[in-house]
DNA sequence: CAAATGAAATAGCCTTGGCTATATTTTCCA
DNA sequence: TGGAAAATATAGCCAAGGCTATTTCATTTG
């Protein structure tokens, strides 16, 4: 099957809506991402903890997972700790992946590793699949 | 002078907190690069083309020209055009070096150029002052 | 096994950035 | 030049993502 030509005219407009979508995912991406490392190093995830490494008070963690339950991204029950559904686990693995080819292609163009980690936690939320593709060529290819 | 030894490590909250930083900066910014872009353009930045461009509704770009009014970085009256403070030009200036900045390098990597502007708009405001030298530097040694 | 301690939930507040509907002001033209 | 049309402002709503203070529940321990 061929891919549809989309020869739209792309409008600052559309840009501004998708950086402004990207922005809404932001947040739940990099939660996904911690819940999963947290149960991958711990064996499980406790609000105290998804609070601490995210450098926010608890009630907001406690309100960040309800939004994740609501999205169908985590399950939990009252006082017990947080897990991954199916699409969850899956999400968290692809922002950990693309978190990584961020840093690399970073550090790959000359961006120092610690700044590259900085920078990374923002950008990765804004690199489409096709940039994202792009990134492991050049980082194959050099 | 020497530097600074600036070995503070690095934790999660940190960077996430940067995020959160660089996100509240980044409407903040596209508006006054694109206030600055509708002056150069059209001799004047009136409300309705700014909400038109941003893909927003008119109140929603009333009320972030209040907030660049209040961050110090327009002036505008009641029922006239916005313009730029001396600051306000000055971080758009910044603002549209950096986004043709991160456009280029990303193109450089191979990201496709549509792809490149539309992601960039995003990307922009999460690369720091170093690794914007680093793109710089990278590209010229291309 | 009853407190005490610790963790999570809840209540209630704030700001930002969206929106629609409506009022007000300016502009333009018949 | 007076009214219609266009532009802008204002009012009031919503959700998200912060916060602090307090309540509720679970766990540990004397
Ligand atoms: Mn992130
Ligand atoms: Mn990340
Ligand atoms: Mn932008
Ligand atoms: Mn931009």
């Amino acid at each position: 099957m061929a891919e549809q030509q989309a020869d739209e005219i792309q409008t600052p407009a559309d840009r501004f809506a998708r950086a402004r979508e990207a922005q809404s995912m932001a947040i739940l991406e990099d939660y996904v991402e911690m819940v999963g490392d947290l149960i991958e190093e711990l064996g499980e995830a406790r609000v105290a903890d998804i609070a601490a490494r995210m450098g926010v008070a608890q009630p907001t963690a406690t309100k960040a997972i309800a939004r994740l339950k609501r999205e169908g991204l985590a399950t939990s029950r009252p006082y017990r700790g947080v897990f991954l559904t199916e699409e969850g686990a899956a999400l968290a693995d692809k922002v950990r992946a693309r978190h990584r080819t961020v840093v690399e292609l970073l550090v790959a163009v000359g961006v120092p590793e610690e700044v590259a980690e900085l920078d990374a936690e923002g950008i990765e939320h804004h690199v489409s699949e096709q940039s994202l593709q792009a990134f492991e060529r050049f980082l194959k290819a050099r």
